[in-house]
DNA sequence: ACAGCAGTTGACGTTTACGTAAAGGTAAGG
DNA sequence: CCTTACCTTTACGTAAACGTCAACTGCTGT
């Protein structure tokens, strides 16, 4: 039985076991492992249990939605590791900006691809479904 | 020298050694021999030579889309054959419209997690261009 | 005290997508 | 005829992204 601590606490605090999370976002437990041998994650540790957090979250969907997108995970950590640079001194901020440009680039790219993709899919079904009309009259 | 032939036949059977495609597509023919030990293309074969006709180059644009996009070679094959599967029955007609419905479904997750992405992404700049404004007064 | 389960660390296996070296065929130019 | 450039097959190598044991550890209920 869980302890009432779960239901009672403050959000902030709700943590995760590496079974939880690796559900929840429908992964196995190796997956999120070899996440965090990349650096893509990094748990808390009681002892040698992993305890993670809500950033360890929404890293972990950061993570997977750039897998979706066809990311290799080195580039994904240089995203992520772009969304929490450190941002003190200007010439971080150009840098981290420039990077921006640089992913930006990369995104639009792809979103023609996928557009391109899109346009051709529903042309091509135009065409199957007027064969389809054809054989029905 | 290239034969005057090539610049008076019709532009239907122009032909390309493997090469250039290669050259062309910016990969090389290490790339290209390997998309056609998986079936992705079948250039003609003159003796032991491979001949690269129109169709070809249309499969190799349509290849290297999908690997932009992220989707493995395997996966790729199958959208290819769809795009030419017999559709001379009712019923391969609705198989592939059924296909067809897959896939949009599939590049549209992919355009929601991609225009999620930019949005994160403008967000995050946004917060970097006030940090440096700050900096600057 | 002890079984049982969840978690942990290696370490090797597998698939995908090519790279790369070896060894040779072929057509054109000198 | 011989070199050179381009093409061919065969085959082993490799990096990425995990899968899959194996062998422990450490709580938890009985």
């Amino acid at each position: 039985m869980p302890s009432p601590d779960v239901l009672t606490a403050p959000p902030e605090s709700r943590t995760w076991t590496i079974a939880q999370v690796a559900e929840e976002f429908g992964v196995t437990h190796r997956t999120v492992r070899h996440y965090e041998d990349l650096g893509l994650v990094t748990p808390e540790r009681r002892g040698t249990q992993r305890i993670y957090h809500r950033r360890d979250r929404t890293r972990l969907a950061l993570i997977l939605r750039g897998k979706r997108l066809g990311f290799p995970l080195e580039e994904i950590r240089t995203i992520i590791d772009l969304y929490d640079a450190p941002r003190g001194r200007r010439s971080q901020l150009e840098y981290v900006l420039d990077q921006i440009d640089a992913r930006r680039a990369d995104l639009e790219q792809r979103r023609r691809d996928l557009d391109e993709a899109l346009s051709e899919l529903t042309t091509f079904e135009q065409r199957c479904r007027a064969d389809l009309a054809s054989l029905t009259t």
